[in-house]
DNA sequence: CGGGGGTTTGAGTCCGTTCAAAATACGTGG
DNA sequence: CCACGTATTTTGAACGGACTCAAACCCCCG
């Protein structure tokens, strides 16, 4: 009785395919083994929430398979989608360095295990390897640079481009080409989270998504998505120069 | 012969006055010393550039006194203000970190004395004292919070109220409290910049302006702004949930 | 079969953009 | 100090993209 959904003591950070990419990717022996040692393993399934905006931070967050949406909301129900966070990658960190309640909520996509660990655990880690903090710099600056990114977008491109550049960005991670050489993308997102990670409305997104299709650059059926003709979507990211 | 412009050899980083709020503000006194003698101070008058999007990272630069603003731009020229950094601050170490070229360009706003700290100095300092990187964890926690928190404002707040919030944050770095108990700000900014911060245009910026004195919030004359009902300005962030 | 959420479509409106011109501020040289 | 040229800011009018509100549709599930 270790599946579904409760505390799941059999994973290992040893063996977790996840860890290579990741912040944990220097550690040694003994590192891991006090890493596997404190961490707790969950399954999430799609919509369950992780960690809640304005909830104090105990830990981080490892997500170790799935696909996890980190949400911000406003008072008025205003919500967006800050970032994704796929295998490898850890969660809720921001809040840890900052040493302050969550900003931000995040619920799983799909199916997900997720460790948790403990904020005193990873401050011995941190103590006790310093390439630990040099990753978690990287692995920030990298998220300030989107965000910054994200911000120019919104301001400059209009929405069919921000949709373009969203389906360019997922085709990376959930793209399966086909046999006859056309390029499927199987979304990990609903309209209305492709709308919030945009920062616009599930209407908006429909009409964009049918803009696209008349247009014959893709063709969407659900979630599942067939682009005919990529160097058109790409053309869509800086198509109002010029 | 040390004003103006060139290279300044007498600043000096125990006297440095922004040091105590900054990264730097754990450093014993060995280690103001390494930063003392590798470190190049600069004046920088307003609109010069302190480093460019594009270029390669040497190093990072630390604010003594003035203003510089932080831009990312387009290919097309579109281009908007992703923070501000003010006396104390680090600069161009989300570069560093990532160990990448400048994603964004730098730019003083007022004159501004600057400091240069070398890269393989910042390593050493880096291995030195841990505190020093765990400073920049909390440092860049922050401003990734607040490009989160820009997102979802974009995404959700028209542009009245963004610049509201604009002047709200300018206020407590900017303002001074008159004789007859008004509050006054002197922008740092021009009109374009304002537009640059608040992601548009500056006829949109001029229009919202026009407004606020039209409904007596608040009243510009160039760079002063009189902040007459500071309650007012503070129900514009969100007078339209309800 | 009958909800109920999510998605799509339509019509109307509003906010912000665009383009163009007038007004103002600004630096420079006469 | 004033005159001038240039850049910034302001204003106006028209346009357009995205939002709102509402209804129809769809699909999944009980």
């Amino acid at each position: 009785m270790d599946d579904a959904q409760g505390t799941h003591p059999r994973t290992n950070c040893f063996s977790c395919r996840g860890r290579a990419q990741s912040e944990w990717c220097a550690l040694d022996h003994g590192d891991v083994a006090l890493l596997n040692d404190c961490k707790a393993s969950n399954v999430y399934q799609p919509g369950q929430t992780i960690f809640t905006q304005g909830a104090a931070c105990l830990g981080v967050f490892c997500v170790e398979t799935g696909a996890v949406a980190i949400r911000k909301t406003d008072v008025d129900g205003n919500s967006v989608i800050v970032r994704l966070a796929h295998a490898g990658a850890t969660l809720g960190y921001r809040a840890f360095f900052a040493d302050a309640p969550y900003r931000a909520s995040a619920d799983a996509l799909m199916p997900s295990r997720i460790c948790f660990i403990d904020k005193v655990a990873l401050r011995k880690l941190l103590g006790r390897n310093p390439t630990v903090g040099h990753s978690f710099l990287r692995h920030m600056a990298r998220d300030l640079e989107e965000a910054d990114e994200a911000r120019l977008h919104a301001a400059a491109l209009p929405v069919r481009a921000r949709l373009a550049h969203l389906l360019l960005v997922l085709k990376d991670r959930f793209a399966s080409s086909t046999h006859d050489g056309k390029l499927v993308i199987e979304l990990p997102l609903s309209r209305q989270d492709m709308a919030a990670m945009v920062g616009t409305r599930p209407e908006t997104i429909a009409r964009a998504v049918r803009g696209f299709q008349d247009d014959r650059i893709a063709r969407f059926d659900g979630r599942r998505v067939e682009v005919s003709d990529l160097e058109r979507l790409l053309d869509e990211l800086d198509s109002n120069e010029a």
